[in-house]
DNA sequence: AGAGCTATTTATAAAGT
DNA sequence: TACTTTATAAATAGCTC
């Protein structure tokens, strides 16, 4: 934004696209605490850094990312909030239905993935995994997320065969 | 921004809030895509919403997940694990520093991390997803990588304070 | 509640220092 | 290379429907 217009591809010229970083970097955090200060949620962002180590360059606040952590640690177990997703999707369902959308039963649907999702990659690792592990887990989850693909893929098989 | 300048507190009225919340999630959004693709670094941002139950409202883009199974930098190994080490890891850790190498022990401890991530990723998919969830629980997974990545770093970070 | 529409504010690319 | 300035692109508050 601004003198020209600028096309969204990576920028080469690396002193550019340092400067951009930089810049960048302190809007988008300055964004997140206005929405959530504006809005009332919890929301955070974190960047990793093209040069140094790509640790997280920035969190909205340490007491943002604290506070998602607890209401994330306090969230219902599995059935529960299944069963709750499960009746809200029905309502949404219905509403999608009524309007003609099918664009709300998607958006429900991949609510409903997510969170089973979450459950499984989150929760459990909190209970399964040492200390220690998460950073090189979370890292391996990354660099393995093909076998993770292809092994979900066998399961699946195997459920339809 | 606009029309009016904004007091950056808590929007009172309901409608004006969501309204509020709603188009700042986008824009929020379309910026971490922005700084992502045009400097070429992992960005993520999580909302949680104040409506719903406190499930992440919004993710990075799926660009972004795709770009991290590719070109991903690796991170600097985190600190020294001090956990205690089974007898056979002992043995090659010693043996790797005969020889001067820190690949054996490297590879013996990713070797590790692997298997714990699968049994997570299979074992509790297993039980806990149904059969016609896995193809898009699978799908799923990729888009939401970063998502998971934050997700991690967060409890990381708990553990640390 | 959500989908457009400006008038403004805000963010920032490029240039200057 | 990093900070400051400034012209311009983008985001969005308050409307209207």
């Amino acid at each position: 934004m601004a003198r020209n217009r600028v096309k969204l591809v990576y920028i080469a010229n690396d002193a550019v696209r340092k400067a951009s970083h930089n810049k960048r970097k302190k809007g988008l955090l300055k964004k997140v605490n206005e929405l959530s200060t504006l809005c009332g949620v919890d929301a955070c962002a974190v960047i990793y850094s093209s040069t140094c180590n790509s640790q997280p360059e920035a969190w909205p606040s340490t007491a943002t990312a604290h506070r998602m952590l607890f209401d994330f640690k306090a969230l219902p177990v599995a059935e529960q909030s299944n069963r709750t997703m499960t009746q809200e999707s029905l309502i949404k369902q219905r509403i999608a239905k009524a309007e003609g959308l099918k664009k709300v039963h998607e958006e429900n649907r991949r609510m409903e993935l997510t969170q089973i999702m979450f459950q499984i990659l989150n929760g459990r690792v909190l209970n399964t995994v040492k200390k220690e592990d998460l950073n090189d887990l979370s890292r391996l989850i990354e660099q393995n997320l093909n076998g993770i693909y292809i092994r979900l893929q066998i399961l699946n098989e195997s459920y339809v065969l």
